[in-house]
DNA sequence: TACGTGACTTTGG
DNA sequence: CCCAAAGCCACGT
C-alpha cells in the first residue's frame, strides 16, 4: 500500500465509537512513533470513510484546522467523556489497539 | 534527487 | 503551573 497513509486510515477506521486516539498513538500503531504530524496530515485528507473526529491531540485537546465545535459534537454523540476543561477524557476514552486483540 | 511543509509531541524555562 | 521552542517523518513538487 502506499504505506503510512493507508495504515493510518485503517487504524482510524478501527477506532471503536466512544473511543478516541491521539495522533502519536496512531503513528505509533502504524509503525512510525515519530510521525504524529504525518498522521494529522493523513487526516487532513479527510476521506469521508475516516472518523477523523475520533482523532485528537495527545493531551485530549482538539487539534487545529478541525472544526472543534463539530468534532466535539460528534465525540459527544459517541458518548465520549469530556472534561470540564473542554478536553476529551483521554484517561478513559483513550483507545488501545491491543484492546481489540488486533495484531499487525 | 532535494527542499519545504505540517489537523503533533516532548522537553525546558 | 503556564508559555515557548525544537524535533521529527512522510508526502508533494
Amino acid at each position: 500500500m502506499s504505506g503510512f497513509f493507508s495504515a493510518v486510515y485503517a487504524l482510524a477506521l478501527r477506532i471503536p465509537p466512544g473511543k478516541v486516539a491521539s495522533y502519536g498513538q496512531l503513528a505509533r500503531a502504524a509503525g512510525h512513533p515519530r510521525a504524529a504530524r504525518q498522521v494529522g496530515w493523513c487526516m487532513a485528507s479527510c476521506p469521508p470513510e475516516i472518523p477523523w473526529h475520533r482523532v485528537l491531540c495527545a493531551d485530549g485537546s482538539l487539534p487545529s484546522g478541525t472544526d472543534n465545535a463539530l468534532q466535539r459534537a460528534l465525540l459527544e454523540a459517541e458518548d465520549v467523556p469530556f472534561l470540564p476543561d473542554g478536553r476529551v477524557d483521554m484517561d478513559s476514552a483513550r483507545w488501545s489497539m491491543e484492546e481489540l486483540g488486533e495484531t499487525l
